[in-house]
DNA sequence: TTTCATATTGATAATGATTTTCATTATCAA
DNA sequence: TTGATAATGAAAATCATTATCAATATGAAA
């Protein structure tokens, strides 16, 4: 049974849908978090403990390379991943990255002119320096309302 | 003997002049790339060949704390560092990195329209989250002119 | 349904970058 | 020149992520 666009995504594309891919899918379908691997294996656990972390790093890679899921780097050493097209989420967003919690936000709101000037900069760069541009990121970094009173 | 701005910031900051300190503020002066830890640590050993690599990681640690190096987190698995206030350099500058051959390059052409959009962009995010921003990164990911023909 | 080829799994070991530990050494103020 | 101690280098420890591999679950075909 499948249950949701991306599971029906997963059948179209020739793969099967297995128990650990169904559990990553629904954790980050629930939450608009940018969830570690590790963060959510636990919570696989929680709904099935014979899950492996080894599949939920499967899965994750896996869901990047078909576009599923995006994997991000806000400096940590380890990855964080979010669903792409959550009903929860914007589309197309960028990131407020607190330092000391790591709790990140996503913003949507001033994307217009940003995106704007992204493209206008994309071209003038792809010119000058022959450079194929695939993606940007912007991220802002510091500190959290809570982090600002403990820090 | 302080032969340098840099040597002379250590100082004057408290630290001793070591050798590994001299050595890797010499190899990232003379240089526009963006070196690992490891890049870092093999040209250090054709300087003196008795240096270890954890002192190259150490001293790259302090120099990032005290503003001396910028450390990069190009999603690479390794960091990449550059001297900060480097001549051969334009002070603030954004990055352009070849997803295949990992190659970064400094742009600072267009960076006076992206940087009054990036500020304004900053007042409203602080003003809407209670964030408050430290350090921005934009990032334009790729394929430079040589692994477009290759891949 | 049952069967079956094989895609996928989970336990475990391996990796690779970075850190920690700790005994030894080098720096620099006195 | 000396001495307190900051800093070093070798080796072991961490930690996220990958690779291995035998066992299992999936889904198309019978
Ligand atoms: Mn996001
Ligand atoms: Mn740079
Ligand atoms: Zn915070
Ligand atoms: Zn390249």
């Amino acid at each position: 049974m499948k249950d949701s666009f991306w599971q029906e995504h997963l059948c179209y594309l020739g793969f099967r849908l297995t128990v650990p891919r169904k559990i990553v899918i629904n954790i980050l379908k629930e939450t608009e978090k940018h969830l570690s691997a590790e963060d959510i294996y636990v919570k696989a656990l929680k709904i099935n403990p014979s899950i492996g972390l080894t599949s939920i790093y499967r899965t994750l890679l896996l869901f990047t390379k078909i576009n599923v899921v995006q994997k991000h780097d806000f400096g940590e050493k380890k990855a964080r991943y979010e669903l792409i097209n959550n009903p929860l989420k914007k589309e197309h967003h960028h990131h407020l990255i607190c330092t000391r919690c790591k709790t990140v936000i996503d913003y949507a709101d001033f994307m217009k002119e940003e995106v704007e000037l992204m493209t206008k900069t994309e071209n003038k760069l792809s010119k000058k320096y022959h450079f194929k541009i695939i993606y940007h990121t912007v991220h802002f970094y510091g500190l959290c309302v809570k982090c600002q009173k403990l820090a």
